[in-house]
Parts: structure tokens; sequence; C-alpha cells
RNA sequence: UGGGGCGUCGUCUAAUGGCAGGACAGCGGACUUUGGAUCCGCCGGUCGUGGUUCGAGUCCACGCGCCCCAGCCA
């Protein structure tokens, strides 16, 4: 029997979050002993990088605990679900490097055991067939601030239901003629729990069963429900499913030892915040429409952020695995900046892609001193890859340059060509222009320099080399078209304006011609290049023939220089904070108004008495606690007690508070000890006084004990010491604590802040 | 305006009452036959107001802001 284990944090391939820290404890706890996720796609549309995202959550804790995610399509829904998308996501799925081993699932596998459920539901009573349409059945759910009412149908025998709901799956009804409901609560402030529909009749032809069924599940019901049958353990999913999650487990706990499902483990149901990109949309609909709208050439055009698109783009797996682990987790829904993604791809692809060399906007410039050819060696790595390996690139006559590497007025900082200039051809000779050819408009049209003799491998003595230029042979050249893909859309959040076309970035697209160095011909066809100083670039897997040469740009180069020269627009406006602080309105009956001031006359604060007053359980449980000044105990009644009488968990009677609380009085406990030991008291019922007793959590307040540990912990922090000396008060903090860690809570912190301010005064 | 969820540098994410740290972005520098990579440095944050506490991002109260819920979609 495999089992889960906790990794280490360096093990991990996901990073440690809220959800692994709950798996954690449930392994410790020996609630569960395996872990199993599952990754639940519908196969209604193409996969695309929220999916990415998702799957590395389930996939990726899965493998971190050793246990096993499984792939599951969920198609419950015949009318949207085709098989073409279930190869796609298979596909992508395989592609990002997930392993599902033989767990392989539909939701159409289990769809007799969920009819099985549903009948034992009714058999239950908990279960109905509502007959109302289905305006009807919307009318009566009432609204969020209005409760729901019962449907006329909601109580109906048992034999009455069984007998309809079998009467629909035989096909007896027309769609809309009935629904299966769960009987649940139609006035509950939760939408989800005015009695869920569970089925609902289709006549049409699933991809997967064909015309068996013609009542399918819906998602409410079918999804928890499969998790349960496949013995899936956590079921991850995002936010918009939190008010889903009391259904979840209304139908696990009503039928749990029921219809063949274990009574353990169960499965559970946990949130995680949505992820989205900036420049980028995924919701399908609007992913249709810009594949529709012919604003890019189909699903899987490079500029799209599908996973297929992704793809063809160039971008790797290992990119993305990547830039999703540095995305994280957490219960907030967020916008990642698209920079991380550009960061992921170039970081995964620096290591491994060749350089070449390729000029995508070519200007001639004719080498008046070269005759014939020379053949020189580049090695495909820069030193600091540490990778093997070269070819041969020929210098003539002619090579092609980049126009925009040419100026006839050099800018300030200008590190290309100018005229007089010497300037580096990249793995070649020094050059340098002596002549711009232009046409009668002035435009250059050419440009005639020469190469200095015994530049190769080392500078000219005497003359500066102004950078390094990219550059193509002109008669060896092979002519290639380039692709350079940008973002899809000119605004971070598109999906923010009325209309997400209004966004769209026309030159997300830009096509050129121009040459490529002849070494590429014959190199793998899946070969990601760096062209030099213009970015990643791959074969377009689809239009590039050896005979027209067609090159996507993946992403292009950090680029400081274009940075530099771009006007310093503002990045983002600063976020606005919140608005004027409105002040507490304290509305108060005339009696709690009464009580409000008898506290404030006793000494109490004025918060905590307005509180006191307010809430009349905690001010009769304030008043119950006797043998002590009063505005001594309400901050601990309003603190500590507050929060577990309000939730009607509070285990600690007043008279045992009187206790503790007197034990602080006499200095034989601290706050500190009080705070841990009414904590444990929550916890296991116990007496906080007797805690404190068994557990001997007394005091230490001598400075004959106390003295030696503050001098221990000089003595191991010396630059903290100076660093505090030097104005960082804020280290106090850090001393105390580090005393109040070696004495597992029990010094008195008070005492030992005043002793180290004393030695640290020295 | 009923219920639920969530607020930490520009962005993402740590800190489980004890030094607000990391990554990306930005800025500056070193190095460079890629204005790449690498290295070094800098900038910059706890939504607000109070309270509790020796000590609060963390606990309490009151506000503010954003997101989700009224499919026979998932």
């Amino acid at each position: 029997m495999p089992r889960s284990g906790i990794p280490s944090d360096e093990a991990r391939l996901v990073p440690p979050n809220f959800i692994t820290e709950i798996i954690d404890e449930d392994l410790r706890s020996g609630k569960y002993d395996l872990i199993v996720t599952r990754f639940p796609p519908e196969p209604n549309g193409y996969p695309h990088i929220g999916h990415a995202i998702a799957s590395f959550i389930d996939f990726g804790i899965a493998a971190d605990y050793k246990g096993r995610c499984h792939l599951r399509l969920d198609d419950t829904n015949p009318l949207t679900e085709r098989a073409q998308y279930v190869e796609a996501i298979v596909n992508d799925m395989r592609w990002l490097g997930w392993d599902w081993g033989v767990h392989l699932y539909y939701a159409s596998d289990h769809f007799d055991r969920l009819y099985e459920m549903a009948e034992a539901l009714i058999k239950m009573g908990k279960a109905y067939v509502d007959s109302l349409p289905e305006e009807k059945i919307r009318e009566f759910r009432g609204t969020p601030d209005r409760p729901g009412i019962p449907s006329p149908y909601r109580d109906r025998s048992v034999e009455e239901n069984l007998d309809l709901f079998r009467r629909m799956r035989d096909g007896e009804f027309e769609e809309g003629a009935h629904v299966l409901r769960a009987k649940i609560d139609m006035t509950s402030p939760n939408m989800k729990l005015r009695d869920p529909i569970l089925y609902r009749i289709i006549h049409a032809e699933h991809y997967r069963t064909g015309t068996k069924w013609c009542i399918y599940p819906m998602y409410d019901f079918a999804h928890p429900l499969s998790d349960y049958i496949e013995g899936v353990t956590h079921s991850l999913c995002s936010s918009e499913f939190i008010e889903n999650r009391a259904v979840y487990d209304w139908l696990v706990e009503t039928l749990a030892g029921c219809c063949g499902l274990p009574e353990w483990p169960r499965p559970k149901q946990i949130e995680f915040g949505r992820r989205s990109l900036e420049y980028t949309v995924v919701s399908k609909r609007k992913l249709v429409k810009l594949v529709e709208g012919g604003l890019v050439s189909g699903w899987d055009d490079p500029r799209m952020p599908t996973l297929s698109g992704l793809r063809r783009r160039g971008v790797r797996p290992q990119a993305i695995r990547r830039f999703v682990q540095k995305v994280g987790i957490s219960r907030t829904d967020r916008t990642v900046d698209i920079a991380l993604l550009e960061w992921a791809i170039r970081d995964d692809l620096n290591a491994v892609a060749p350089r070449v060399m390729a000029v995508l906007d070519p200007l001639k410039l004719v080498l008046t001193n070269v005759e014939g050819e020379e053949w020189l060696e580049a090695p495909y790595f820069p030193p600091d890859i540490g990778k093997e390996g070269s070819r041969k690139i020929p210098l003539t006559r002619e090579i092609y340059v980049e126009r925009s590497d040419f100026a006839l007025e050099p800018p300030k900082g200008w590190k290309r060509l100018a005229l007089g200039w010497a300037t580096r051809l990249r793995h070649a000779y020094v050059v340098v222009v002596d002549e711009a050819v232009r046409d009668d408009r002035g435009a250059v049209v050419a440009l005639k320099g020469r190469v200095l003799k015994d530049t190769l491998g080392k500078n000219p003595e005497g003359i500066k080399v102004r950078g390094a230029i990219h550059w193509v042979s002109a008669r060896y050249g092979l002519p290639a078209e380039f692709r350079l893909v940008d973002r899809l859309f000119r605004v971070p959040h598109p999906d923010e304006l009325p209309d997400f076309l209004d966004a769209y970035n026309p030159e997300s697209l830009e096509v050129k011609q121009g040459f490529i160095e002849p070494s590429v011909k014959d190199d793998p066809p899946d070969t990601r290049y760096q062209f030099e100083r213009l970015g990643y670039f791959w074969r377009d897997p689809v239009d590039s023939t050896d005979a027209q040469l067609v090159f996507n740009r993946i992403v292009t180069l950090k680029d400081t220089w274009a940075r530099r020269e771009k006007a310093q627009r503002p990045r983002k406006a600063a976020a606005k904070k919140a608005g004027p602080v409105a002040k507490r309105p304290p509305e108060l009956t005339p009696e709690a108004r009464a009580r409000f001031e008898r506290y404030l006359a006793q000494g109490i604060g004025e918060q905590e008495a307005l509180i006191l007053a307010r809430e009349t359980e905690l001010g009769r449980y304030l008043e119950a606690v006797f043998g002590l000044p009063r505005k001594t105990v309400a901050p601990w009644v309003v603190h500590e007690i507050g929060p577990f009488l309000r939730r009607g968990e509070n285990r600690i009677r007043p008279e045992d508070l009187a206790e503790i609380l007197r034990l602080l009085a006499e200095g034989q406990v601290s706050a500190r000890i009080v705070k841990e030991a009414l904590q444990k008291a929550q916890e296991s019922g116990r007496r906080p006084a007797a805690i404190v007793l068994e557990e001997g959590l007394s005091v230490i307040a001598d400075e004959a004990t106390l003295s030696p540990l503050v001098d221990e912990v000089l003595r191991a922090f010396p630059e903290r010491v100076a660093a505090y000396k030097a104005g960082k008060a804020g280290l106090l903090g850090f001393f105390v604590g580090q005393v109040m860690q070696r004495t597992k809570g029990r010094a008195d912190p008070q005492k030992v802040k005043s002793l180290f301010k004393a030695r640290l005064e020295e």
C-alpha cells in the first residue's frame, strides 16, 4: 500500500502554501494516508495558461507527496463537449509533462454509479423530482437578498419521485419537463443550497456514451461524487466554487457508506485564488471571438494564450512550469505580471538555445577590401553557458546588416555602425563604414566600408571599437520570413474594458523578410535559436519548409538600449489607497448606553466598554467573573473569551478565568502564559489554572535566572547588538523573543526587556 | 442593499505574536566580440482608524476596497 509522506521544502516542486499546510496536517494527524488529487477540465475548449496553473497545483502537489493525480474529463454536458477537445487536453497535459499513469477518467465513466446514488438520495427522501418550468424554478429560488420558496412538488412521495426519475431516464419526457433536485434549504442565504438541481433532461448525443442517457448530472452532483468514487482526498479548485463546497459536503456526508462508497477516505474541497495574466484574456467566449473574427490565425496562433499557441510560438513546457511555479498559490485572486512569463521563457532558453545570426531588416554593406570568401569559426554559445559546439560562417564582399544598426547621426551612447566608426562584426573583423549610399529622397539604401586587417580575435591598436553587430553573408544567407509575435493586447487588463477587442494590438504580429546564416539549414526542425541581439526564435512548425523558411519569435531579448530610448512613461498609476475613514457609529440603545457608561466608570477602556455594552453575552460573562477589578478582566473577556463566546464554542467558565487571572495578579504567571493556558483550555476543556500547574508554566522573573540568558543572547548575536546600538530599535523585540524561546515562554517579558535595555545602554 | 471570500513593495509570494524577507520589474554599477547572460548595489510594502500586548502584518473592534453567488454551464 503506497503511502504519502511530507516532502522537505527543497524537494518540493510546488512551493509550500496554505494547501500543502492542510495536507501536511492531514498526514500528520493520520486523517489520510495517500494524497489523491484530480485535474478536472471540461472538454469544451482548448487548454490555456490558466489550465497550466491549475494542473500544476493538482499534479505538482500529488507528485510532491508521492500520491497520485487523476486526469478527469468533466463531461456532463453533451451539448458543449467534443472528443476533439479531449484529445487536445490529453495532448497538452502530456506536453506539460504530467503523469497520471492509468488514472485517466471521464465523469461519464461514472454515469451508472451516479444514477444509482441519485436513486439512493430519492429513497432517503433527500431528493425530489421538480416539475416546475424553468422560469418558475428561477423565480422560486429567490434572490440573494430574498429567500426562496419551496416548489409545490417538493413533498412528492418517494415512490412518485422514483417513478418519475426512472421515466426521466427512460426518455418519456421532453427536455425541461422535470429535473431532479436535492432537498436542502430554500431559505439558505447560500444560493447554492436552495435545492440545487442534480439531473436535467437533455436529448442529445454524448460524444462518449452516445444515446445511452437522456438525463445528465449537473456539476454540483457529479463532481463531488466522482471525487468520492475515484478515492480523491483533496479536491483543489479555484475560488469561484467556494459556495459550492456546501453542496459538496452535503452530498459526501449524506452518501458516505452508501452505494459502495467507503466511509473513509472522504474527499474534501479546498479553493485557491484564481490567476490571470496581464495583456491576456482566457475566457472561451473571448478566445472564440478572436479566432472567428480572424484577428488570429487559429487556436494555435502563436499569440494565443492557449497551450497550443504557446507551443507553436516555441515556448517549452519547462518554461511554463517554471512560470507557474514562480507565480505561487494563495487564497487571493491575482493578476500576474507578464514580465514574469517572459523571464521564465528567456531563463529556460538562455541555457539551451544555440546562438546564430539573422538579419530581419537587411541593409547591404559592401566591404570594398574583401575579395572571395572566408569561412570563420563561430561558437554556438558564449563562454558563460559552458556548452561546446561551433559552426562556420562565410564572410563575403557583400553582407547584410540590420538597418537599425546604422545611424547617420549616432545618439549619445551609440554602440553600432556610424560613418567613420569602428564596429565589430560579430565573430569576424572590425569594420569601418566609409560611405552611406542614399537615394534621391535621402534614405540610406546601402553602405560601403572596409574591414580592418588583423582584427580577428583581437582589437585594433589605437582605434576604439564601438560594440558588435550581427550580420549575414549576402551570397550565402538564406532568405527567410520572420514573424515577430508580441502581446495580443495593448493594455494590461483587457477584461476590464467594455469591449476587450478595443485593446487588440494590431502590431501583435509583424512579418519581416530577411536572411539567416546558412548553418541552420540542416538543424533539427525543433531547434530553438537565439538570434544574436534579437531574441529567441524557432521554425514555425506549420508553415516553415525547406524552400520557404519561416521563423517565429518566441520572445525578445531583454533590451536595455530600447528601454533607454523609450520615453520614460510611468509604468503604472499608484494603487489608490482606501478612502477617508468613516468614524464608528456608536448607535446604542438606552440600556446599552447605560451599560457602556457604567463600564467606563469602572475604568474599562472605551473600546472594550463599547463591545461589552453592545454584546450582552460578553457583558454577562464579564459580570460573572468575581474577585478582580472589572477593568483588569475586561480585556481578557473581550479579546480571549469573546471570539469563542460568539461562536458558541467557549469552554472556559467565568470562575476558571478568575482563577488564572488571580495567578497573574499575584505575579505567578505572565500575561503570555495566561494566553497560552487559555488557548489550551479552549482546546482541551481543562481548567487553565490546572494547565499552568501541570505543565509547570510558572513565570520566571528573577534576575539570577534571567541575566545569564540575556547575556547569552547578547553574545550569540553580536552584529545585531551593534545594529541596535546604531539605532535599529526594533531589534529589542528580537532579543526579548530569543529569551522567550529559550524559556519556552515562561520568562517575564517585561523583566527581560528592562534587563536588555539596561545591558545595552552600558 | 442578503450571504460568502480576499486585502503585505509596481507585480507575485514569505514571515504560524519576536529582524517585514525572496523573486520578477525598475534604477545604478562591474564585466562583455550579444545593449544578452552573469555579478554587485539601490529603490520599494503590511488597506484605514482605534484597541489588546513588553512586543501586532499576524489577535480584537469598527470602517474602506476588490472579487464571487440569483444557469436545467463547469
